[in-house]
Parts: C-alpha cells; sequence; structure tokens
DNA sequence: ACCTCTTTTAGACATTGTCTAAAATTATTA
DNA sequence: TAATAATTTTAGACAATGTCTAAAAGAGGT
C-alpha cells in the first residue's frame, strides 16, 4: 500500500513512519474521524504513538489540502477528498455523511477585510438510521 | 435592552432568575460566547451558578428558536438573532464576526432521507485586525 | 562521524461538554 | 393550607477534545 507515501511526496511532506500510519488510517477507513478516533486506532498497533504528532500531522495535512477539514458541532473530522461534497452530522449518532447534492458555495478569498481560508456548510440533524429508531 | 422575561415568556418557558440572568448576559455582550464563557461570567455575581444549568438553558433556547448556535471549529456560540445573518471565525484570535453579505442557504428540510434542523456556513480564516498584527 | 534541522514522544494542562442523584423551587391537588 | 407532584437547579464527577513543552530520537548534508 504506497499510496499514502506518494500522496505525502507529492506534497514534500517527509513520508515519516507516523504519517504514513495516520494517513493509511484515514484512506482505509472512510468515517470522517476525529483527531482522537484515529489516535485511539494508532494506538492498538503502535501504543507508543503521541496525541500530540497526530494532531500535528492532521493539521500539517489539511494545511497542504490533502485533507479536508470537517467542522461539527462537537469535533473536526478530517476528510481524504477526491471529488468535492459536503457534510452532514447527525446530532444523535453524531455520524457525518456525505452529501452529493451540488447546492454551491460562494467562491470567496476575501470579505469584510478577512481572508477565507475554508467555507463549507454546516448542515445539521437527525439522519436516516436514527429516524428509523436506529439500530 | 429588550426584556429576557418578556423572550421567554413569548416562548413559554418559565422565566426563572438563572434562565434570566444568562439571557442577560447574552443580549448585554454581544460577542458570540461559548457555554464556558458565559459560565464564567455569571459565576462572577453568582458562584452557586451550575455548569448544566447553562449548558442546559443554552440548549432550551436555542431549541425555542431564541437564539442562534454558531458552529466554529472549537466550540459552539449562541447569538441572540434579530436579523438573519452569517458568521466569520478566526481561526488565530477566536473571534467571530457578523457577516451581512447575503449569499444564500438553500432552504432544504430533508436531504438523503436526513432530517435537516440547521444549515449554515462556516467561513474561517484570518480576521482583519490579526492580519495587521492582531492589537 | 559531526552538526543541524526536523520530527516524535510523554505527559501535564486546558477547554468544552455530559451526566446523575440529591436538593430546592414551583405548581397542582386535596 | 397542607400534601403531593413536577420542574428546575446544584455539585461535582466524568468524558472528550485539544494544546503545549522540553527532551529524545531520527534524517540529511558536509
Amino acid at each position: 500500500m504506497k499510496k499514502a507515501v506518494e500522496i505525502l511526496n507529492k506534497s514534500n511532506i517527509r513520508p515519516t513512519l507516523q504519517r504514513i500510519n495516520i494517513l493509511n488510517v484515514i484512506l482505509k477507513y472512510k468515517n470522517h474521524m476525529s483527531a482522537e478516533d484515529i489516535y485511539k486506532i494508532l494506538q492498538r498497533e503502535t501504543p507508543t504513538i503521541s496525541r500530540a504528532t497526530v494532531y500535528n500531522t492532521l493539521n500539517l495535512l489539511s494545511k497542504n489540502g490533502i485533507l479536508a477539514e470537517v467542522i461539527t458541532p462537537d469535533s473536526v473530522r478530517y476528510d481524504y477528498v477526491e471529488k468535492f461534497h459536503h457534510h452532514f452530522y447527525c446530532e444523535k449518532c453524531k455520524k457525518v455523511y456525505d452529501i452529493h447534492d451540488e447546492f454551491s458555495v460562494p467562491n470567496i478569498k476575501k470579505i469584510d477585510g478577512h481572508i477565507v481560508k475554508n467555507i463549507q456548510y454546516c448542515i445539521v440533524g437527525i439522519c436516516k438510521n436514527c429516524l428509523n429508531g436506529g439500530e
């Protein structure tokens, strides 16, 4: 599985073992996980991984456009995005769903003098599954 | 300053002392504060106020449409909204700014089978003030 | 090898939010 | 009014999320 290494190299990010592992977790589970989720999964394999490394790496990958930060009411989730899409957050089960409907987001780089780095919809509600009583 | 009691009564929420105080803090400071901010301010006057009361009340007021929950990457902020507007979050100073530009938000009640309760933009970047070196 | 720069670690600390059982308050009924 | 029922608040433990720092480990260039 050399995809992670390629992705890192393309952005001139030194492909350390930790970074590869972190990216691989995201590529494998496609769950919109929080940093803590990713940290916990990695700890099972490599108990010495540091929380700071996970947070720093996720930040680095986001800054380089490799990951999208999905903002939810309870945490930031990370998503490896190949095709742009929106996200829906269920306030009951806390899951994030991809939304492929194409409503547009204004393409602004600056507003009222502030520099815009990231603009996204936060769509919050109760998901299909929870409406049916959860599982 | 519009009466907190009136606002509560109009929504049939029993105007207890704690609820009045909480709402008054929001009406007075127009700062897009987090629950913790509000809790800390109230503690100065009434040290016995409970964190749970603050969180429960903010929730109740939001559910009744009295307050808007502004979702940011680090916390939910509360805003007493008279006229609908958007928000900008500065990732450096953590401040939230009102944005009165009118780009529209899709008016959807349901998407992919999920019920939508709240849809808003998350606009993140560096604010005008921090660009000028902060204060 | 040596030196320098980058990266990771460990763990304390801070912030944000949830939960619960008991106490206090308010409303309702007898 | 007194007794009872329902609502609200409290205190504080607990949980989840995120930041920070100094020291150690690792990698690259000469």
